[in-house]
DNA sequence: TCCTTGATGTTTATATACCAATATATCGGC
DNA sequence: GCCGATATATTGGTATATAAACATCAAGGA
């Protein structure tokens, strides 16, 4: 009914993960791209019937996204999708500058060799997906390179805490990312991240990281100067002092 | 059929929470505390018949403890309660240990004075608690204490955060706090956090924080000789270096 | 003896239908 | 135009049924 063209089909699904997780991983994805954008509703009955799958993984994957504050639910009134809460995005960053920057620092510390053809294939598939200038996969490569990290740093599952936290954030640079395309100098930083990771220098990789950490910034410049409609409350909110 | 009295009565409910809610908080409660114990089975039947709810709420309920891995759901097998991971208990810690403590900081240096009565209040109940020797009333106030902190910075999500990322660490501290019940030494650390963050003392709460924090090792240690059956693993998976 | 095979029962995963509660929109009356 | 009754849509929750996957164990043959 809302829209001309469907923007869910049942071919996009990984049919190798639960019906919940499918349709979690495909909202998510609709979310921090803006294809699904904020104050949008999300019918359980449409969307479940463009996915085909019935309510109850639907609703799963809709509590998910709620608890990552991505989607609000409204009881008896509808579930949203919610604008970028700046206060969120920059928690987001706290928790990157924080554990992320500590696992980065470890996964130097503990590099084993048994990663290096995991990271020389990611970094391949970047410079593929940048060539192409693909931004759907360059980003989805991007955290890919992340997580790879905080698994050589022997924390695994700590991924899940960092990318539950980044919802917000995640929105925001992706949108930077499409206005800008700066495909080359990501590449090279995540280049240059691998060299130090794999000779062990710690501050070195620390540095490269926080440089990258601290593009985001300007990211929030270009949110705030492109697409102020898709942020929740007033410029100011974005207080960035409050993190230094 | 498992146990001879049942675990769960439906008056245990938060009645101005979601279904969904409230069998959470009950389920993660029981196993923090280790009332429910690792590897027992959680079977959605019986569990929804004691707490007269239907198997919906309880689904979703157990999904969310699946996503922070204190529950395994082993699909047309059952759901299992997890043991106690070290990987993931020091997970926890390092979280705490780097969010927790940032966010610490930046409750001192932005603390407002409209968050004075709610901390005296906080650090009243924890008095009465110990006083009455109520593990489980203490152990919930204590984790309170540090969601206040979190508001406090500014930050009131990210506790969402921490406490996603620590239910392996809590069952650890929980339980050898139920062993040792050095309730006015947490108590003291409290009182002092209070009045370093009231006096907008950063590196002075920061001290005392990183002593509480430090107390887990030891907490570690006596989980180690006195419950070994609770734990995955061998102990020399408490690789503690790993994260200094 | 050992291995394979298949029957059987249990459990989760998903689907479906339905009811309740409630926020919102609609529409009529003034 | 404003207000209030009513209709409608949406989530929350219940109940039940079916499918699919798996563990277990007995039976049977090499």
């Amino acid at each position: 009914m809302d829209q001309g063209v469907a923007l869910f089909h049942p071919e996009q699904m990984d049919l190798r993960l639960s019906k919940s997780s499918q349709v979690y991983e495909l909202l998510r994805e609709a979310i921090i791209s803006l294809r699904l954008a904020p104050d949008a509703p999300i019918l359980e009955r449409e969307i479940s019937a463009q996915l085909g799958v019935s309510r109850t993984p639907l609703r799963e994957a809709i509590l998910q996204l709620a608890t990552e504050n991505l989607v609000r639910i409204a009881p008896s009134d509808g579930t949203f999708v919610n604008r970028i809460i700046p206060s969120e995005v920059l928690q987001g960053q706290l928790v990157r500058d924080t554990i992320e920057m500590r696992l980065t620092r470890l996964a130097a510390r503990n590099f084993g060799d048994t990663f290096e053809k995991d990271f020389e294939l990611s970094l391949f598939r970047q410079s593929s997906a940048a060539k192409r200038q693909d931004v759907d996969e360059f980003f989805a490569l991007d955290n890919e390179f992340h997580r790879l990290i905080c698994q050589c740093a022997g924390f695994p599952e700590a991924w899940q805490t960092i990318h539950g936290a980044t919802g917000q954030l995640d929105r925001c640079r992706r949108l930077a990312f499409s206005l800008e395309a700066h495909y080359s100098a990501v590449y090279d930083e995540h280049a240059a991240m691998y060299e130090k990771l794999r000779t062990r220098d710690e501050d070195g990789v620390a540095e490269i990281f926080q440089v990258q950490l601290d593009s985001t910034f300007p990211s929030i410049d270009i949110l705030l100067r492109e697409r102020p409609d898709v942020v929740a409350g007033a410029e100011a909110d974005f207080d960035i002092a409050l993190i230094r």
